[in-house]
Formats: structure tokens, sequence, C-alpha cells
DNA sequence: TTCAATGTTGCAAGCAGTTCTCATTACGCT
DNA sequence: AGCGTAATGAGAACTGCTTGCAACATTGAA
């Protein structure tokens, strides 16, 4: 049996982040976020896909607006945006957990795999404390081609 | 048939690579490739930066010959492409002194410093491996702010 | 030196991803 | 319920880059 959660709820993180801001909460944000959570972290979307996979399901969102909200959330720290550059930013729900996952991408499909290693944080660190720099993130991406695409 | 020497100069490293492949030396290609050895190695411009810096010293070159050149140049390893996808990827002299290297970048100003990290690309080997992936290049950026941006 | 073959160029059109404009809709405070 | 204003949808505009094509230039051979 399934709880109807939009029909009187406490306000979420995301509803109450908002208001903070003078922000409104509306039915687009909600659903893309819950999309993410749906979908888990470590699935990297693309803002086109986030839409076709709302539309295709019933919804009726605009691209622009998956633009915005994706924006949005990244701002809010609720999502991160992956600077993976073939073929569109993409963008997972930030997961506490592993905080500071590198990325290795195949360069021909997108098919991404996440990785966690001490010493590439510790690089960046160092980097960063050597030339006087305030760090903000560092992110390792491993371009790569997958097995599958190899034989391609 | 023997050539005189006296009309003869010395085949540049990118002049022998082109006819390597039946590609052919232009005066297009030469002056891209020149722009960069006069600027040094370090020093990261966009194809946009590239164009206007060689028709504002009179050259007449078009934006796609430009492009074109930039890709060749990454392919013959002459260059290096970076991706560091604020408004487009920038490309640098590749220096064989330090093949490896990595970016801190201030997302204020842009400047980018370099430095280099043998961990850093052992942990790229060592994912690329993991997951059966064939490496092509990992690359390490730093965002960060710098000295002279963080009291602004 | 001439010539043909073919690689290269400039221009403009095209493309993908993203942002902007603006009229319309609809949150959410009272 | 009404109102002020934030948010949305639709599409045009923009950016960075690529491509198709006709004109052109380099190379190697004759």
């Amino acid at each position: 049996m399934i709880v109807p959660t939009s029909y009187r709820t406490h306000p979420s993180p995301l509803e109450s982040g908002l208001r903070l801001d003078g922000k409104r909460m509306t039915p687009q944000r909600k659903r893309v976020l819950s999309l993410f959570e749906e979908i888990g972290s470590g699935i990297h979307l693309s803002a086109e896909e986030v839409h076709s996979k709302l539309t295709s399901s019933g919804e009726r969102v605009s691209l622009a607006t998956i633009y915005r909200t994706l924006k949005l959330l990244v701002k809010m720290t609720f999502l991160n945006e992956l600077d993976l550059s073939e073929g569109g930013n993409r963008f997972e729900l930030l997961s506490h957990d592993h905080p500071d996952h590198h990325h290795l991408i195949c360069i021909r499909c997108g098919r991404t795999e996440e990785f966690e290693n001490n010493e590439v944080i510790n690089a960046g660190k160092a980097a960063a404390k050597n030339f006087g720099f305030k760090l903000l993130e560092s992110s390792l991406n491993v371009r790569a081609v997958c097995p599958l695409c190899i034989n391609k």
C-alpha cells in the first residue's frame, strides 16, 4: 500500500530551504529532486535525461525549468554537478556518505563509474596549500573507453 | 634527384609529422603552433583567443581553421587540451618535461597553476584497470580561490 | 615548369547544450 | 479569497564547436 506523501506533509528539507530564501515550493522542483532520490546517488543524469524521464512518466515540465531547477538544487547542495564535458553536464544526488569521489568516464557511451582515493584528495589539498590557494573542491576525471565500447 | 641545399630549410617537427600522414604544411598551421611556442608552455589559450591574437596581428585565418588546427595539433601531441569547462576548452603547448601535470584553478580570476603528482596518475590507472576501462587520460582539476582574490 | 591529384581553407549553415525573454500561471502570506 | 511576486512554458537567442561545399594551394610526378 502506498502512502500519499504529497497530500499533507511536514516541510521537507527542500521546502524549508526554499522558504528561507523567499523561494517557492513547486511540483516541478519536488519532482526533479525526488527523481534523483528514487534513482539513488551515484547515478549521473543530464538535464535532457531528467527532462525525458519526467515527461515520459506523464509530468508536464519544460526543459528550461529543468535547467533552472538543477542549477538551484546544486546551489542548495542537494545535487552535485559533474563537468565531464562530453555532451553536457551531469548531475547526481549529493551523498554525504562518500563526499569525495572521483569519476571514470567512458567517452564513447558516457558510462560513468565512481571511485574513491585519499591520495588524490591529499594531492589537491597539498597543491592548494603550496600556492596559497583556498581549496574549494578537487575532482579527478579519468577519461577512458569502457569494455563494451572498445570493439566498436 | 638531389635538391640544392641552399633552398632547403630544415623540416620542422610539425612539417615532418604532417608529411608522414600525407598531410600538408600550411601557413595557418605554422602560425598557430608558433604562437604557442612564442608564448611558452603553461599558458592556456582558448580557440577564440588564438584566433583574435592571430587576426589582430594581421593574419587572415578563419575561426573554423583554428578549431581544426587545434584539434590536429592535439592529435599530433604538440598541444594539450584542457577541459576546465568554464566557457570553452583551452590549449597549451605540450611540454615533454612535465607530461602529466594537473591544474589548480582560481574560480574568480581564472589564474591557473600547474602541479605534478604521481599518486594522482596512479590512481587514474588503478581505477581504469579496476573497471576494465582503457585509460585515455586523467586530469585532476582543483577548484580554488587564489590569494589575490580571497579578500574581494 | 607544368599539371593533376588531393589536402586545406573560408564561409556559412548547422548542431547541441544552455540561457534568456516575456506573457501567463500559481505559490503562499494575510 | 485576494494579491504580490516568484516560477513556469514556449520558443528565440546565444555559445562553443563542427561540417558541407566551392574555391584554392601544396605536393609530387612528368
